[in-house]
RNA sequence: GCGCCCGUAGCUCAGCUGGAUAGAGCGCCAGACUUCUAAUCUGGAUGUCGUGGGUUCGACUCCCGCCGGGCGUACCA
């Protein structure tokens, strides 16, 4: 009986984890079965208006069809949405069903339950949020800087984007393994070596005078014969793993990597050493990759080079250059090869430019074709295109890139000037931590705010904007919570175990708000877009200043300050795990 | 030529698997700091959802045509 007892808490506690519109869809879902017999997808959304409700269910109208069917006669939706609801069980999740229109059902959720669950989620680790059932192994592949290069703004969308996907499968219970696929392999460093050569340039050469060197190099690469002999003979020297070369080479990735991971750390991005899986690794795989493919007769010969060819494509995919050089299909190939044999993956997410979609989507076919991505789903979350002013695509050439390391130095003082003028008293280094928090967030955010497939013109307002939808509002009204707890003097510990009583619309609306986020990364997961989440904190931290207007924590009475303070803890946690999964820094003052 | 993406308020953009009167921010107008941070809040104005058809009880959403913009399209990544 006991045993019973505990089984019948746990079922229920886990009932109440999971995301509302999930549970919503399995409590409508099972009323249709009851009602018709019919397993059918319970159409369940937020209330597109207040006045109807919390949650509605549409499923009712698109029922007519199988249900006259089924009855012989014309069904009418209005009449369906009443009989599933006659069959709806009774829930404590729900106050109010009600119907109207053609055949809406309307759901207003109880109030008592609200205040429960923001309780247990107030004293849950993970925020109420569940688990994914299967934990996966998911591969992102994201940011892949090219060595010997600076990074500039447009290599921030991939950074950014593949973190913050990476951070919320991490977050849901998946095993993420992030690779950071690194150029450092090809014939420009042949260019390169042999101009440091050239030159008698020693291993001091910084990233800037990296950048400069391959300029000059391929400058005279174009013009200078002899030179072009010796860069191709270092190419060959490099493969076959020469000593020298290999130093030389080494030196520049290591150089490299001095250069891009202080701006990982800068930015907030996840990446370690760790993760670096570059072209060169694939190197020794490139050959068995052509070859399997001929041997399966996906290759074949053409012009001189290895192809294959892909149904619905009028180009082949290259494998193998008439030279008998590789391409990067080859590299992305024994990637995928790799990552599916080797890593395990069940997932591998792509969070690149949309410019490598037709690639993509000829290298995952033909992956998928010779057997190398048998038990994983390949995809790519492609990004748009970042323009110049003139709304021309924002060429690297041009010498007109803004170098990602001024765009963060740019934020940074702006973000200074307004805190200089807007935080009262603070010491100088105070200042300084809460500049680059909001500066570093501010260019983050506007960036991942947007639904990732648009194309976007650079601008330096747009990027460095601090009013309305921007990251610091959501750090301003994070600050804000927090800034009540401890004039108030309470911990957030202590406040998280207050009991909760909803009392006004303001305070019911915030805390439906909070319960919606397990919905909100579900989706994201599902669909890998950031912007989904950032639109969410948007909404839940307008949510939160409409109830600091309205509603008096410190000064209220000691039952409804108790449930204030935690309505409070339960937002300033909300938003800094939002913020968190965006890799978005949450002072606790600004 | 073929393929993919985009077109929503003056500007920048949301709009979840088709659902009720298409929403925000910025900007504009009018208000709110003797009370927990005004980087905030409250209210107001603004639309042939590029366009023409089709499917549907219902289309910004799905299908087809057209217009306009972008990208890709055999040895760069």
């Amino acid at each position: 009986m006991f045993a019973d007892g505990v089984f019948f808490i746990n079922l229920n506690l886990e009932k109440m984890m999971l995301p509302v519109l999930q549970q919503l869809d399995a409590y409508v879902r099972a009323g249709i079965k009851s009602a018709y017999g019919i397993d059918a997808d319970a159409v369940v959304t937020v209330a597109t208006n207040e006045r109807f409700g919390d949650y509605q269910a549409n499923a009712a109208m698109g029922l007519t069809g199988a249900v006259s069917a089924a009855q012989g006669s014309k069904a009418n939706p209005r009449q369906i949405a009443e009989k599933i609801v006659s069959m709806l069980e009774p829930n404590e999740m729900i106050e109010q069903v009600s119907i109207a229109g053609p055949g809406f059902i309307n759901f207003k959720l109880s109030s008592s339950w609200l205040s429960q669950a923001i309780e247990s989620a107030d004293n849950d680790a993970h925020l109420g949020v569940p688990v994914a059932a299967e934990s996966q192994t998911v591969v992102v592949d994201y940011s892949s800087p090219n060595v010997a290069k600076q990074m500039h703004v447009g290599h921030l969308r991939s950074t950014i984007i593949g973190d913050a996907i990476a951070r919320v499968l991490e977050f849901e219970g998946h095993h993420v393994i992030r690779q950071n696929h690194i150029g450092d392999w090809g014939t420009q460093f042949g260019m390169l070596i042999s101009w440091l050569r050239r030159s008698s340039i020693g291993s001091e050469a910084h990233i800037a005078d990296l950048e400069h060197f391959y300029r000059e190099a391929k400058k005279c690469f174009d013009e200078d014969k002899d030179f072009q002999e010796e860069s191709r003979a270092t190419v060959v020297r490099l493969q076959a793993g020469d000593p020298e070369v290999l130093a030389a080479w080494r030196r520049i990735v290591a150089e490299s990597r001095r250069h891009y991971q202080p701006l990982y750390e800068r930015l907030n991005v996840s990446l370690r050493p760790e993760d670096e899986c570059g072209e060169s690794f694939y190197n020794p795989m490139l050959e068995s990759v052509v070859t399997d493919l001929l041997a399966q007769g996906l290759a074949t010969e053409s012009e001189g080079a290895i192809v294959v060819n892909v149904p619905g494509y009028d180009t082949p995919l290259i494998i193998r250059k008439t030279g008998g050089g590789y391409l990067y299909a080859t590299t992305d190939l024994a990637a995928i090869r790799y990552r599916s044999e080797q890593l395990h993956a069940n997932r591998c997410i792509y969070c690149t430019d949309s410019r490598q979609a037709q690639h993509f989507a000829m290298v995952f076919d033909t992956a998928r074709r010779a057997g190398w991505a048998k038990d994983t789903r390949l995809e790519h979350a492609p990004f748009g295109t970042m323009l110049g002013e003139d709304r021309k695509p924002f060429k690297t050439r041009s010498g007109e890139t803004v170098k990602l390391t001024d765009l963060l130095d740019e934020a940074e003082t702006r973000a200074y000037e307004m805190v200089s003028q807007k935080s009262g008293d603070m010491t100088e280094e105070h200042k300084r931590a809460i500049s680059v928090a909001v500066g570093i967030g501010a260019v983050k955010y506007s960036d991942l705010c947007m639904d990732r497939l648009g194309d976007y013109v650079f601008s330096w307002d747009k990027m460095l904007s601090m009013d309305g939808n921007t990251a610091p509002y959501m750090q301003y009204a994070h600050a804000r919570v927090c800034s009540i707890l401890r004039k108030g003097g309470v911990s957030l510990a202590d406040a998280l175990r207050g009991r909760v009583v909803l009392s006004t619309p303001t305070e019911r609306s915030l805390a439906i708000g909070l319960l919606r986020l397990g919905d909100v990364l579900a989706l994201l997961s599902r669909e890998l877009k950031p912007h989904v989440l950032c639109t969410y904190l948007f909404d839940l931290s307008q949510r939160y200043n409409s109830f600091y207007e309205q509603c008096p924590v410190l000064n209220s009475e000691p039952s409804q300050r108790e449930s204030r303070l935690a309505l409070c803890a339960a937002t300033a946690r909300t938003i800094a795990l939002g913020l968190d999964l965006l890799g978005i820094a949450h002072p606790e003052q600004m």
